[in-house]
DNA sequence: CTTGAAGCTCTAGTCACTAGAGGTTGTAGA
DNA sequence: TCTACAACCTCTAGTGACTAGAGCTTCAAG
């Protein structure tokens, strides 16, 4: 058995953070001690790397709910956890597109200026101020 | 002068977005109706324009506060601009390479099972339960 | 048995909005 | 001039995924 503590360790997931994922029904714990400490067992400890995991990875609460809810059932289908991923990958490359658009944009923005002169003939400042300066759009 | 719904079709920037912004100290309008409504002139116009460009180009409303200030004051350095622009790329930059690596680990995922199996033997789920399945870092 | 690290609950704050309730004002047409 | 009603007002609360802090209790080593 272990605390909230060794668990934090073992994960890299903050104690705050564990506390977090049992107030939204993600990870509770085995049980409690007389004076009501938490204890997890080795299937707790599997579960929050697992929610660590596809965190790091993006993946919404909402979503690892769902997969979780998915591995506690072997002999379902495993469509929704590839259609979940799937989502997941869609996200990130439009994500990926916005921000390439703005590395663009930044990059002749910030090269724009020195920084020497006063701020009344700023291509920074100016740049922002029209979008007819941008190149594609955002 | 217009009116807060003016304005918000003129910039494309939501009416309760508007008053957030007030709320926050970035957009006074240029004073009120008997009737306590908001009426804004071509200065709030253009300054609304300014804002949604930044937000559009993910700057952070204290980014936008402190790029607005320098504007108003023609003669000052526009060294902090140039800062803060700089700073505003390099976020950019770290959360692209971020997604790229998410990219490459979730396509590998996602295309890894074809929804067709049972969710003991998924593969989503396996690379979810275990890092070691990773080709990189995240 | 004492001490102090680690645990507990509860509330509130973060960021940039967004939604809704419940009331008031502006304006165009009759 | 009156009447509708769209648009406006303020205030509170909710979003997602935590994080911080106050004030208290428990666990475990020495
Ligand atoms: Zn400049
Ligand atoms: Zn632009
Ligand atoms: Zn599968
Ligand atoms: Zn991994």
């Amino acid at each position: 058995m272990f605390s909230i503590g060794q668990l934090s360790k073992q994960t890299g997931v903050k104690v705050p953070t564990i506390r977090y994922y049992e107030q939204v029904g993600l990870l509770v714990s085995a049980g409690r001690t007389e004076g009501n400490q938490r204890r997890y067992d080795k299937d707790g400890l599997e579960r929050l790397g697992f929610i660590r995991h596809a965190r790091d990875l993006g993946f919404s609460i909402e979503a690892i709910t769902a997969l979780i809810d998915l591995q506690q059932h072997p002999d379902r289908s495993c469509q929704q956890a590839t259609e979940i991923a799937q989502h997941q990958l869609t996200d990130v490359r439009e994500k990926l597109l916005r921000l390439k658009a703005l590395e663009t944009e930044l990059v002749r923005i910030a090269d724009g200026c020195d920084g020497e002169g006063n701020s009344d003939n700023c291509y920074v400042l100016a740049s922002l101020a029209d979008h007819q300066h941008c190149r594609g759009e955002h």
